[in-house]
DNA sequence: TGGGATATTATGGGCGTCAATGGAATGCCC
DNA sequence: GGGCATTCCATTGACGCCCATAATATCCCA
Protein backbone atom coordinates (compact mmCIF):
# COMPACT_ATOMS: atom_id res chain seq x y z
CA UNK A 1 0.00 0.00 0.00
CA UNK A 2 1.76 3.14 -0.93
CA UNK A 3 -1.67 5.56 0.05
CA UNK A 4 -2.66 6.96 3.27
CA UNK A 5 -6.27 5.43 4.34
CA UNK A 6 -8.10 5.26 7.04
CA UNK A 7 -8.51 6.97 10.31
CA UNK A 8 -7.07 6.46 13.56
CA UNK A 9 -7.62 8.09 16.52
CA UNK A 10 -4.66 8.48 19.12
CA UNK A 11 -3.65 10.78 22.29
CA UNK A 12 -1.18 12.76 22.78
CA UNK A 13 1.46 11.96 25.96
CA UNK A 14 2.56 14.08 28.56
CA UNK A 15 5.38 15.60 26.67
CA UNK A 16 3.07 16.35 24.02
CA UNK A 17 4.39 13.37 21.84
CA UNK A 18 2.12 11.77 19.40
CA UNK A 19 2.35 8.01 17.52
CA UNK A 20 1.88 8.27 13.58
CA UNK A 21 -0.31 4.99 13.16
CA UNK A 22 1.83 2.45 11.55
CA UNK A 23 0.46 2.20 8.76
CA UNK A 24 0.95 5.69 7.59
CA UNK A 25 4.54 5.00 8.55
CA UNK A 26 4.94 2.92 6.29
CA UNK A 27 4.02 4.54 3.79
CA UNK A 28 5.90 7.42 4.81
CA UNK A 29 9.32 4.75 4.77
CA UNK A 30 8.39 4.17 1.22
CA UNK A 31 8.47 7.51 0.33
CA UNK A 32 11.83 7.66 1.57
CA UNK A 33 11.29 10.93 3.75
CA UNK A 34 12.78 11.32 6.75
CA UNK A 35 10.75 13.52 9.04
CA UNK A 36 7.23 14.64 8.82
CA UNK A 37 6.36 17.38 6.41
CA UNK A 38 3.24 19.62 7.66
CA UNK A 39 1.05 22.42 7.88
CA UNK A 40 -1.65 24.21 8.61
CA UNK A 41 -4.34 23.43 6.39
CA UNK A 42 -5.51 26.68 4.66
CA UNK A 43 -9.55 26.32 4.76
CA UNK A 44 -9.83 23.89 7.73
CA UNK A 45 -8.82 23.81 11.23
CA UNK A 46 -6.45 20.94 11.07
CA UNK A 47 -2.60 19.81 9.56
CA UNK A 48 -1.70 18.79 6.54
CA UNK A 49 0.82 16.01 6.27
CA UNK A 50 2.64 13.36 4.50
CA UNK A 51 6.30 13.34 2.90
CA UNK A 52 8.47 13.94 -0.75
CA UNK A 53 4.70 13.52 -2.36
CA UNK A 54 3.50 16.23 -0.19
CA UNK A 55 6.15 18.33 -0.77
CA UNK A 56 6.78 17.90 -4.33
CA UNK A 57 2.51 19.14 -4.57
CA UNK A 58 3.45 22.19 -3.05
CA UNK A 59 6.48 22.89 -4.74
CA UNK A 60 4.88 22.70 -8.35
CA UNK A 61 2.07 24.82 -6.83
CA UNK A 62 4.39 27.29 -6.32
CA UNK A 63 6.65 27.01 -9.34
CA UNK A 64 3.54 27.32 -11.67
CA UNK A 65 3.68 30.93 -10.82
CA UNK A 66 5.95 33.27 -12.12
CA UNK A 67 8.86 34.44 -10.05
CA UNK A 68 8.32 37.75 -8.06
CA UNK A 69 4.71 37.82 -8.76
CA UNK A 70 2.22 38.50 -6.07
CA UNK A 71 0.48 35.28 -6.13
CA UNK A 72 3.98 33.56 -5.72
CA UNK A 73 4.78 35.31 -2.67
CA UNK A 74 1.96 34.32 -1.43
CA UNK A 75 1.60 30.91 -1.78
CA UNK A 76 5.59 30.81 -0.81
CA UNK A 77 4.48 32.60 2.29
CA UNK A 78 1.52 30.85 3.39
CA UNK A 79 2.94 27.18 2.86
CA UNK A 80 6.46 27.37 3.14
CA UNK A 81 5.96 30.56 5.85
CA UNK A 82 3.74 28.25 7.49
CA UNK A 83 5.02 24.48 7.12
CA UNK A 84 7.54 22.76 9.48
CA UNK A 85 9.64 19.67 9.52
CA UNK A 86 8.37 17.61 12.32
CA UNK A 87 11.19 14.72 13.36
CA UNK A 88 10.31 11.66 13.85
CA UNK A 89 11.39 9.49 16.94
CA UNK A 90 12.57 5.88 16.79
CA UNK A 91 9.02 4.93 18.08
CA UNK A 92 7.48 6.49 15.41
CA UNK A 93 6.31 9.58 17.31
CA UNK A 94 6.24 13.67 16.90
CA UNK A 95 5.38 16.08 19.05
CA UNK A 96 3.12 18.83 16.86
CA UNK A 97 4.02 22.47 17.45
CA UNK A 98 1.85 24.91 19.66
CA UNK A 99 1.19 26.42 16.50
CA UNK A 100 -0.42 23.72 14.93
CA UNK A 101 -2.07 22.35 17.52
CA UNK A 102 -3.74 25.67 17.98
CA UNK A 103 -4.59 25.90 14.47
CA UNK A 104 -6.27 22.60 14.49
CA UNK A 105 -7.51 22.96 18.54
CA UNK A 106 -5.80 19.65 19.70
CA UNK A 107 -5.64 19.32 23.35
CA UNK A 108 -4.26 15.61 24.18
CA UNK A 109 -5.87 13.67 21.45
CA UNK A 110 -6.15 13.84 17.66
CA UNK A 111 -7.53 11.38 14.70
CA UNK A 112 -5.33 10.81 11.37
CA UNK A 113 -7.21 10.89 8.65
CA UNK A 114 -6.03 9.26 5.42
CA UNK A 115 -6.23 11.30 2.11
CA UNK A 116 -4.57 9.43 -0.39
CA UNK A 117 -1.01 11.28 -0.95
CA UNK A 118 -1.30 13.26 2.31
CA UNK A 119 -2.93 12.67 5.29
CA UNK A 120 -4.95 15.46 7.85
CA UNK A 121 -4.71 15.54 11.63
CA UNK A 122 -7.94 16.89 13.43
CA UNK A 123 -9.45 17.26 16.80
CA UNK A 124 -11.82 14.48 16.77
CA UNK A 125 -14.38 16.42 17.64
CA UNK A 126 -13.71 18.55 14.51
CA UNK A 127 -13.46 15.72 12.17
CA UNK A 128 -16.61 13.93 12.71
CA UNK A 129 -18.53 16.95 12.30
CA UNK A 130 -16.30 17.19 9.03
CA UNK A 131 -16.84 13.80 7.71
CA UNK A 132 -20.72 13.95 8.59
CA UNK A 133 -20.89 17.19 6.34
CA UNK A 134 -18.49 15.77 4.14
CA UNK A 135 -21.11 12.41 3.74
CA UNK A 136 -23.90 14.79 3.49
CA UNK A 137 -23.05 16.56 0.63
CA UNK A 138 -21.47 13.81 -1.14
CA UNK A 139 -24.65 12.07 -0.93
CA UNK A 140 -26.70 15.25 -2.15
CA UNK A 141 -24.40 15.63 -5.22
CA UNK A 142 -24.46 11.32 -5.98
CA UNK A 143 -27.76 11.33 -6.47
CA UNK A 144 -27.91 14.47 -8.29
CA UNK A 145 -25.12 13.08 -10.66
CA UNK A 146 -26.51 9.68 -10.89
CA UNK A 147 -29.90 10.77 -12.47
CA UNK A 148 -27.98 12.26 -15.41
CA UNK A 149 -24.93 10.56 -15.24
CA UNK A 150 -21.99 8.96 -13.08
CA UNK A 151 -19.10 9.70 -15.50
CA UNK A 152 -17.97 12.24 -13.18
CA UNK A 153 -17.58 9.42 -10.13
CA UNK A 154 -15.45 7.09 -10.77
CA UNK A 155 -14.62 5.90 -7.31
CA UNK A 156 -18.36 5.50 -6.17
CA UNK A 157 -18.99 5.66 -2.32
CA UNK A 158 -16.16 7.06 -0.52
CA UNK A 159 -15.68 7.37 3.00
CA UNK B 1 16.32 19.54 4.03
CA UNK B 2 17.27 21.86 1.34
CA UNK B 3 14.72 24.23 1.84
CA UNK B 4 13.82 26.86 4.64
CA UNK B 5 10.50 26.58 5.92
CA UNK B 6 8.63 27.25 8.83
CA UNK B 7 8.87 30.06 11.05
CA UNK B 8 10.47 31.34 14.22
CA UNK B 9 9.97 34.22 16.40
CA UNK B 10 13.53 35.23 18.43
CA UNK B 11 15.06 38.05 20.66
CA UNK B 12 18.19 40.48 19.98
CA UNK B 13 20.19 39.94 23.26
CA UNK B 14 21.24 44.00 24.30
CA UNK B 15 24.45 43.78 21.99
CA UNK B 16 21.75 43.34 18.97
CA UNK B 17 22.71 39.55 18.37
CA UNK B 18 20.11 37.53 17.25
CA UNK B 19 20.71 33.59 16.96
CA UNK B 20 19.56 32.10 13.16
CA UNK B 21 17.29 29.45 13.39
CA UNK B 22 19.24 26.17 13.69
CA UNK B 23 16.98 24.73 10.92
CA UNK B 24 18.03 27.66 9.11
CA UNK B 25 21.84 27.22 9.58
CA UNK B 26 22.16 23.83 8.23
CA UNK B 27 20.55 24.75 4.70
CA UNK B 28 22.89 27.37 5.11
CA UNK B 29 25.53 25.03 5.53
CA UNK B 30 24.81 22.70 2.79
CA UNK B 31 24.39 25.76 0.27
CA UNK B 32 27.82 26.41 1.51
CA UNK B 33 27.78 29.87 1.81
CA UNK B 34 29.72 31.54 4.85
CA UNK B 35 28.11 34.31 6.38
CA UNK B 36 24.61 35.61 5.75
CA UNK B 37 23.29 37.56 2.75
CA UNK B 38 21.03 39.53 3.31
CA UNK B 39 19.45 43.04 1.66
CA UNK B 40 15.98 44.94 2.48
CA UNK B 41 13.05 43.65 0.51
CA UNK B 42 12.19 45.22 -2.46
CA UNK B 43 8.22 46.53 -1.77
CA UNK B 44 7.98 45.09 1.94
CA UNK B 45 9.21 46.13 5.40
CA UNK B 46 11.23 42.96 5.78
CA UNK B 47 15.10 41.77 5.09
CA UNK B 48 15.56 38.78 2.65
CA UNK B 49 18.52 36.53 3.75
CA UNK B 50 19.86 33.66 2.24
CA UNK B 51 22.65 32.12 0.72
CA UNK B 52 24.60 31.40 -2.77
CA UNK B 53 21.12 30.25 -3.83
CA UNK B 54 20.06 33.82 -2.97
CA UNK B 55 22.77 35.58 -4.61
CA UNK B 56 22.27 33.61 -7.75
CA UNK B 57 18.57 34.11 -8.08
CA UNK B 58 19.66 38.12 -7.99
CA UNK B 59 22.19 37.70 -10.47
CA UNK B 60 19.99 35.91 -12.54
CA UNK B 61 17.28 38.91 -11.91
CA UNK B 62 19.73 41.44 -13.04
CA UNK B 63 20.79 39.52 -16.18
CA UNK B 64 17.55 39.37 -17.93
CA UNK B 65 17.59 43.17 -17.99
CA UNK B 66 19.49 44.51 -21.03
CA UNK B 67 22.86 45.81 -20.11
CA UNK B 68 22.72 49.58 -19.14
CA UNK B 69 19.09 49.97 -19.44
CA UNK B 70 17.38 52.08 -16.70
CA UNK B 71 15.87 49.14 -15.31
CA UNK B 72 18.55 47.20 -14.79
CA UNK B 73 20.58 49.83 -13.53
CA UNK B 74 17.99 50.58 -10.94
CA UNK B 75 17.40 46.63 -10.12
CA UNK B 76 20.98 46.59 -9.59
CA UNK B 77 21.45 49.86 -7.48
CA UNK B 78 18.45 48.40 -5.05
CA UNK B 79 19.54 44.66 -4.52
CA UNK B 80 23.49 44.78 -4.97
CA UNK B 81 23.87 48.77 -3.70
CA UNK B 82 21.83 47.53 -0.71
CA UNK B 83 23.24 43.98 -0.04
CA UNK B 84 25.21 43.31 3.36
CA UNK B 85 26.65 39.93 4.16
CA UNK B 86 26.49 39.42 7.97
CA UNK B 87 29.21 37.59 9.73
CA UNK B 88 27.88 34.71 11.72
CA UNK B 89 29.84 33.76 14.82
CA UNK B 90 30.57 30.73 16.58
CA UNK B 91 27.57 30.35 17.68
CA UNK B 92 25.18 31.07 14.97
CA UNK B 93 24.28 34.45 15.52
CA UNK B 94 24.41 37.67 13.22
CA UNK B 95 24.18 41.29 14.26
CA UNK B 96 21.45 43.44 11.83
CA UNK B 97 22.96 46.46 10.50
CA UNK B 98 21.42 49.79 11.48
CA UNK B 99 20.04 50.28 8.03
CA UNK B 100 18.11 46.67 7.98
CA UNK B 101 16.77 46.94 11.12
CA UNK B 102 15.50 50.47 10.56
CA UNK B 103 13.39 49.24 7.11
CA UNK B 104 12.38 46.75 8.57
CA UNK B 105 11.24 48.41 11.95
CA UNK B 106 12.96 45.85 13.71
CA UNK B 107 13.85 46.21 18.20
CA UNK B 108 14.32 43.43 20.26
CA UNK B 109 12.40 40.71 18.64
CA UNK B 110 12.18 39.06 15.28
CA UNK B 111 10.74 36.28 13.06
CA UNK B 112 12.34 34.33 10.39
CA UNK B 113 10.41 33.14 7.71
CA UNK B 114 11.37 30.67 5.22
CA UNK B 115 10.10 31.10 1.91
CA UNK B 116 12.32 28.00 0.23
CA UNK B 117 15.19 28.94 -1.47
CA UNK B 118 15.56 32.00 1.06
CA UNK B 119 13.80 33.44 4.10
CA UNK B 120 12.77 36.72 5.67
CA UNK B 121 13.07 38.29 8.63
CA UNK B 122 10.40 40.20 9.99
CA UNK B 123 9.24 42.60 12.92
CA UNK B 124 6.56 40.14 14.46
CA UNK B 125 3.87 42.17 14.37
CA UNK B 126 4.42 43.06 10.62
CA UNK B 127 4.81 38.95 9.78
CA UNK B 128 1.51 38.62 11.53
CA UNK B 129 -0.85 41.23 9.26
CA UNK B 130 1.09 39.46 6.26
CA UNK B 131 0.75 36.20 7.04
CA UNK B 132 -2.85 36.78 7.92
CA UNK B 133 -3.53 38.82 4.58
CA UNK B 134 -1.59 36.38 2.26
CA UNK B 135 -3.90 33.27 3.62
CA UNK B 136 -7.17 35.51 3.34
CA UNK B 137 -6.44 36.21 0.02
CA UNK B 138 -5.42 32.63 -1.33
CA UNK B 139 -8.88 31.26 0.92
CA UNK B 140 -10.37 33.66 -1.67
CA UNK B 141 -8.69 32.33 -5.00
CA UNK B 142 -9.62 28.90 -3.39
CA UNK B 143 -13.15 29.11 -3.51
CA UNK B 144 -13.56 30.64 -6.27
CA UNK B 145 -11.86 27.95 -7.97
CA UNK B 146 -12.89 25.14 -6.29
CA UNK B 147 -16.77 26.21 -7.03
CA UNK B 148 -15.87 26.08 -10.56
CA UNK B 149 -13.88 22.55 -10.68
CA UNK B 150 -15.48 20.85 -7.75
CA UNK B 151 -18.34 18.54 -9.38
CA UNK B 152 -15.93 16.74 -11.28
CA UNK B 153 -12.88 16.72 -8.74
CA UNK B 154 -12.73 12.89 -8.55
CA UNK B 155 -10.23 13.74 -5.39
CA UNK B 156 -12.01 15.76 -3.10
CA UNK B 157 -9.67 17.82 -1.36
CA UNK B 158 -7.62 19.71 -3.52
CA UNK B 159 -5.45 22.29 -2.40
C1' DT C 1 -9.98 -24.52 14.78
C1' DG C 2 -8.35 -23.16 19.03
C1' DG C 3 -4.81 -21.51 21.82
C1' DG C 4 -0.47 -20.33 23.06
C1' DA C 5 3.95 -18.15 21.38
C1' DT C 6 5.66 -14.14 19.03
C1' DA C 7 5.95 -9.75 16.86
C1' DT C 8 4.34 -5.14 16.67
C1' DT C 9 2.19 -1.19 18.37
C1' DA C 10 1.11 2.42 21.44
C1' DT C 11 2.66 4.67 25.48
C1' DG C 12 5.60 6.14 29.51
C1' DG C 13 9.80 7.87 31.46
C1' DG C 14 15.05 8.91 32.11
C1' DC C 15 19.02 11.08 30.49
C1' DG C 16 22.36 13.27 27.55
C1' DT C 17 22.90 16.74 23.97
C1' DC C 18 22.07 20.88 21.69
C1' DA C 19 20.02 25.32 20.87
C1' DA C 20 19.10 29.87 22.49
C1' DT C 21 20.69 33.30 25.31
C1' DG C 22 23.55 36.01 28.53
C1' DG C 23 27.76 37.67 29.98
C1' DA C 24 32.91 37.87 30.37
C1' DA C 25 37.30 38.33 28.23
C1' DT C 26 40.19 39.40 24.54
C1' DG C 27 41.79 41.91 20.53
C1' DC C 28 41.48 45.99 17.45
C1' DC C 29 41.08 50.68 15.99
C1' DC C 30 40.74 55.36 16.67
C1' DG D 1 43.62 54.52 26.94
C1' DG D 2 38.70 54.30 25.84
C1' DG D 3 35.30 52.49 23.13
C1' DC D 4 33.80 49.04 19.83
C1' DA D 5 33.49 44.58 18.19
C1' DT D 6 34.57 39.84 17.98
C1' DT D 7 35.57 35.52 20.28
C1' DC D 8 35.04 32.55 24.06
C1' DC D 9 32.64 30.40 27.98
C1' DA D 10 28.38 29.44 31.05
C1' DT D 11 23.52 28.65 31.94
C1' DT D 12 19.04 26.87 31.23
C1' DG D 13 15.50 24.77 29.21
C1' DA D 14 13.88 22.10 25.46
C1' DC D 15 14.47 18.37 22.57
C1' DG D 16 16.38 13.93 20.62
C1' DC D 17 17.50 9.43 21.79
C1' DC D 18 17.35 5.34 24.39
C1' DC D 19 15.13 1.67 27.01
C1' DA D 20 10.94 -0.29 29.45
C1' DT D 21 6.11 -1.87 29.69
C1' DA D 22 1.54 -3.04 28.37
C1' DA D 23 -1.85 -4.05 25.17
C1' DT D 24 -2.87 -5.69 20.77
C1' DA D 25 -2.58 -8.12 16.71
C1' DT D 26 -0.38 -11.93 14.13
C1' DC D 27 1.41 -16.22 13.36
C1' DC D 28 2.17 -21.05 13.98
C1' DC D 29 1.31 -25.50 15.12
C1' DA D 30 -0.86 -29.05 17.23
Amino acid sequence: MDRFVSNITLRLDSKGRVSIPASFRSVLARDGFEGLYCYPALDRPAIDAGGHALMSEIEALIGRFTPYSEERERFALALYGTSETLKIDGEGRVVLSDTLKRHAGIADVVTFVGLGHKFRIWQPGRFQNELAAATQKLRALKTGLSSQSAACDPSGARE
